[in-house]
DNA sequence: GCCGTTTTCGGCCCGACTGTTTTCAGTCG
């Protein structure tokens, strides 16, 4: 077949993971397991899943057999999967949409189609409100406010993203923690993560006093209202609409519970079945014994996982992609750290689209403790009609120069964003690019492209002598713009083999590289710039969430150029 | 459907909560 590589991945995945959910609703209880577990091990798999078809190694994948390795030849050569097809004929269809609701499961779904014939949350909206769910097994009145509930709720589960949710958070953890009845108090769940998206606020305390921590939690100038409010469980709504749930626990049992809550759901049940294997059972309460129940860990996070026999995991790894072998051999990656990078590759300025002077871009960057930064306007290219043109742009050289010669502290790159062009050509000539110390180029239209011309384009634009870094690589914006159609093994083969850099973008919006394509790069020996793409100071910031992504995507700092010193930095620009 | 220093058969992560029951199934995180 001639599909891309990933795609394949993909695809294999997605038809597993629905097959999984149909045999969820009809009831399997273990089967469903199954598909998912081989579902998610073909989607966090290196190589190209075809690759691993024709040399005979599909059993190899942890989770896949006879049975599921014939299924996988099958989507290969048909691109389709006859055993998906038959249950999706089976079940009538829209059970799945009833079994989305909140508070509705794949057997309370399959019991209103099959007793009501209900099929669509219209007609359950229909039989709620004419009483005709309250008489059915496992219902009541109670069911039937609950699924309109439900049914009005639809859609509110938003996520936000990581740029906008840390700050408050931390925000907020910081009141908790400046109180003297607070012993410990951390992030927990996808935040503590540094996931791209988050959907709700964890923290986690300990205190002599939890009525008190409870107390100014639910009464913080932030908290819209609150949902509930328990002795050792809180949830409350913010001004933002985000809800923040903080719990407080005992203190020998903080790191079970910070552990528990951090997730993620499939890397905690990986290591539950580690403890399982050694007789022991873990909860957030703690690791324990199973035969004499005897306590084992539980006080940190250290001492659980190293009574598991591994090293502590940092908490962005933790998505069940492998961390826990690589950890088991020693080959856990030394995650860059938040504080390595040197200076900013990706700023932007007033002589183009940003509301700050170089100055006042360079005083900030270097009140954050940065050696250096590359200003890095738009080039005057058919996108931005606020770029600069050549005899502009040698104009603001002569102000970079002058800002060096007399901001103390911080050594200011000339640089330049260009825009690819559709033949993969930039914006700017090379007689203007050969004197920039930096020279950044992505995509700003044509984003729809076929695959395959995307990724010649990308090539083409790599073949460019002057070219150091390919900036928001996938073009994608967070719930607003898929990202870009792209032959990835093609697209990091090629960035490595030219020396152009790839940039993990931190503006909170793209986070692009994506953390998964990291990963994957990384196996092509690619290396990575991280960007803030600020337009202001205060952008300077997202700095953070582009480490949080290369930390989430397994990089180093070796992996980093802009952990460099500048001397070095300059020697692998080429500048 | 997978998998094995407890097992080639009999397990498969764990606990809380809710609403339904009258001891528990279903759902959720």
């Amino acid at each position: 077949m001639d599909t891309p590589p990933l795609l394949t991945n993909k695809r294999v995945a997605a038809l597993f993971y629905e097959v999984s959910e149909l045999l969820r609703i009809k009831g399997e209880k273990f089967k469903p397991q199954a598909y998912a577990k081989a579902a998610h091990a073909i989607e966090t798999l290196r190589e190209d899943i075809a690759d691993v078809s024709r040399q005979g190694k599909l059993e190899e994948i942890p989770g896949v057999g006879t049975h599921l390795a014939a299924k996988i030849e099958e989507i290969i050569t048909t691109g389709r999967l006859e055993y998906l097809e038959n249950l999706q004929k089976e079940l009538p269809a829209g059970v799945q949409e009833l079994a989305d609701l909140e508070g509705i499961g794949p057997k309370k779904a399959l019991i209103l189609n099959r007793e009501l014939g209900i099929t669509t949350r219209a007609g359950l909206e229909e039989a709620a409100k004419a009483g005709r769910i309250r008489d059915l097994p496992g219902f009541g009145e109670l069911s039937e406010k609950n699924i309109l509930r439900s049914i009005g709720a639809k859609g509110k589960s938003v996520r936000f993203l990581l740029g906008e949710v840390l700050p408050v958070a931390q925000d907020i953890v910081e009141q908790l923690a400046a109180l003297p009845q607070t012993k410990q108090v951390s992030l927990a769940g996808s935040l503590r993560r540094r996931k791209e998206t988050i959907g709700d606020v964890d923290i986690l305390a300990t205190s002599p006093e939890p009525a008190k921590v409870m107390d100014v939690f639910c009464s913080l100038s932030s908290v819209d209202r609150v949902l509930v409010r328990g002795p050792t469980r809180s949830s409350v709504v913010l001004n933002t609409g985000l809800q923040a749930d903080l719990r407080v626990v005992k203190e020998d049992q903080f790191g079970a519970a910070l552990q528990y809550f951090t997730g993620s759901k499939d890397h905690n049940i990986a290591l539950r079945r580690l403890a399982l294997e050694r007789n022991w059972k873990l909860n957030e309460y703690g690791l324990s014994d199973l035969s004499s129940g005897k306590k084992i860990a539980g006080k940190s996070e250290d001492e659980v996982y190293r009574m598991l026999g591994l090293p502590f995991i940092e908490p962005e790894l933790r998505e069940d992609r492998g961390e826990i072998d690589a950890a088991k051999s020693g080959s856990l990656p030394d995650s860059v750290p938040y504080g390595s990078v040197r200076g900013d590759l990706h700023v932007h300025t007033s002589w183009s689209d940003g509301k700050e002077s170089i100055r006042a871009m360079a005083e900030a960057a270097q009140s954050l403790g940065y050696e250096y930064i590359a200003i890095c306007d738009h080039a005057k290219g058919p996108q931005f009609s606020r770029g600069l043109t050549e005899e502009q742009r040698a104009r603001q050289g002569k102000e970079i120069e002058q800002v060096n010669r007399t901001v103390e502290g911080i050594e200011v790159l000339a640089g330049v964003e260009c825009s690819i062009g559709e033949d993969g050509t930039l914006d700017a000539g090379n007689a203007a690019l050969q004197d920039l110390d930096v020279v950044l180029a992505g995509v700003h239209s044509g984003f729809r492209m076929p695959g395959h011309e995307m990724t010649q384009r990308m090539v083409a634009a790599m073949q460019n002598e002057y070219l150091d870094i390919i900036v928001h690589p996938t073009g994608r914006i967070i719930q607003q713009r898929e990202p870009a159609d792209l032959d990835l093994a093609v697209f990091f083969r090629t960035a490595a083999e030219r020396h152009v850099f790839l940039e993990i973008n931190g503006f909170q919006n793209r986070l692009d590289l994506p953390d998964i394509h990291c990963m994957k790069a990384r196996e092509y020996a690619v290396r990575f710039a991280i960007g803030s793409d600020a337009h202001t100071r205060d952008n300077l910031g997202a700095m953070e969430f582009g480490i949080a992504t290369a930390r989430r995507g397994w990089l180093e700092a070796k992996d980093i150029i802009n952990t460099l010193p500048i001397r070095d930095l300059r020697t692998v620009l080429g500048s």
